[in-house]
DNA sequence: CGCTGCATTGATGAGTGTCAAAATTGGTGG
DNA sequence: CCACCAATTTTGACACTCATCAATGCAGCG
């Protein structure tokens, strides 16, 4: 039995627009079940295509592309909110994988309503092309950091940006947030070697800027961080749920 | 006076999913006028609020975006029938600029009418978010080839996917098509930078693979390339035209 | 207790970036 | 039609970031 979108634990958190009555009874119309999984399950896979789409309810996860020769691209971190799977919606397969990095829940929707949610439900479908939209600003703002940063800045960037992210869902105490990936992983959402990615951590550590160990991140400085990712600083808009 | 959506050249080509005609006289509402403007010049700029949303009609323009220290990432390659501005129509101000790289002609639509669209006209809208969800993903793979890939694969990659996509567009002369970029557009695009991207093409001209010379690109043996760009060709599915 | 996965460190070198200058192209005006 | 200028392409020499290799340490776990 699904649980009562009327009682989902993320509606009332200030990172996200909050549904109106109505669009929590619509909503749980096509809800059709609540998935608990594991770390380290497949949620979504490379290549296949998948029947079903999710929202995250809780826990984080890992967005990678697999290429020939065993190399792999994270391409990004997966946070509580999120809506995954639309691709396979529209593409024919899935480009990527989505990797649960802690125990999971999902709210699962099956593909075969999205249309519905265009047909009936317009406000719904906006907020699903809100997701599409940012998530490909976001990776145009990825592309730009592996394309022309430098590995300090990437790195930086990179603490940044999870740090703000985690920081906007409550998921932060004090200046630190404990996290479940690790720095091959890191190195792989950045294009940077295992070894390198870890020398380029202890820089920031050294240069009192941020520390990653034991999967917590510290972040002191995020001004001068911020800096050294040369991006700026700039809020979280409020994001719709799906 | 803006053109007759229903002499639209680009609906008759292969490339796109026929509209119908009712579709084509709910988008004749939606189009405001239709603009030329000259290679060089800006179709969006980064940071702005832009309020308007377009198609490309016809000619060739380059997604770019700026970092501080004046370094600069080509996010995508624009070709007739892309749809841009949407981001503008969700985050606060467009993530990248798009910038005319031969004379243009775009269909230019009111961003204030896109909730119409999803109100009014479902199908359009699930459209819309189709071109969303494939630049998603088409992003995706060029953060894996940023991340992942020499140089010389990269390059590689970066033909093949020109190639195809000009390719699907009948811009193609046998295996060879002009194009208005530059060494250092594909050095931008590819993180690389422009003396390496150089001596990359001259090594893949020299392997008989490609060449790229007076803004032509000749593709001498396609199989071979993309196995250099360790990807795998597969066709290109029709788009729809928004 | 010996795995196995992850973090850490040092040594070495390949792949790319940077610098500088020449060659080529295309456009513009005399 | 030629001369000039700006933009782009091409080439060579050199420097450096970052990848690779290898080994050690450390923690969790059956």
């Amino acid at each position: 039995m699904s649980t009562q979108c009327k009682y989902c634990p993320l509606n009332r958190k200030d990172a996200f627009v909050d549904l109106t009555p109505s669009e929590i009874d619509f909503m749980q119309k096509f809800k059709v079940a609540e998935h608990s999984i594991d770390a380290g399950e497949p949620i979504l896979i490379q290549g296949s295509d998948a029947p079903q789409l999710f929202t995250v309810l809780s826990g984080l996860a890992i967005r990678e592309r697999h290429l020939q020769g065993g190399k792999r691209q994270v391409i990004s971190f997966v946070f509580p909110g999120d809506f995954i799977g639309l691709q396979s919606g529209f593409a024919a397969q899935m480009g990527h994988s989505v990797i649960a990095r802690t125990p999971m829940r999902l709210c699962v929707f099956n593909r075969s309503e999205l249309w519905n949610f265009f047909k009936s439900y317009p406000e719904r479908a906006f907020d699903i092309t809100w997701h599409a939209a940012i998530e490909e600003s976001f990776l145009g703002e990825s592309l730009a950091t592996l394309g022309q940063r430098s590995a300090l800045s990437s790195v930086a960037w990179a603490m940044v940006k999870i740090f703000q992210r985690g920081q906007t869902l409550g998921m932060t105490q004090d200046n630190s947030i404990s996290l479940p990936f690790t720095q091959r992983d890191i190195a792989d959402a950045m294009g940077l070697s295992l070894v390198h990615t870890n020398k380029t951590l202890n820089k920031l550590k050294h240069q009192q800027l941020a520390s990653w160990s034991d999967g917590v991140l510290q972040i002191n400085n995020i001004k001068a961080l911020a800096d050294v990712a040369m991006t700026e600083l700039h809020d979280q808009p409020k994001r719709p749920l799906i």
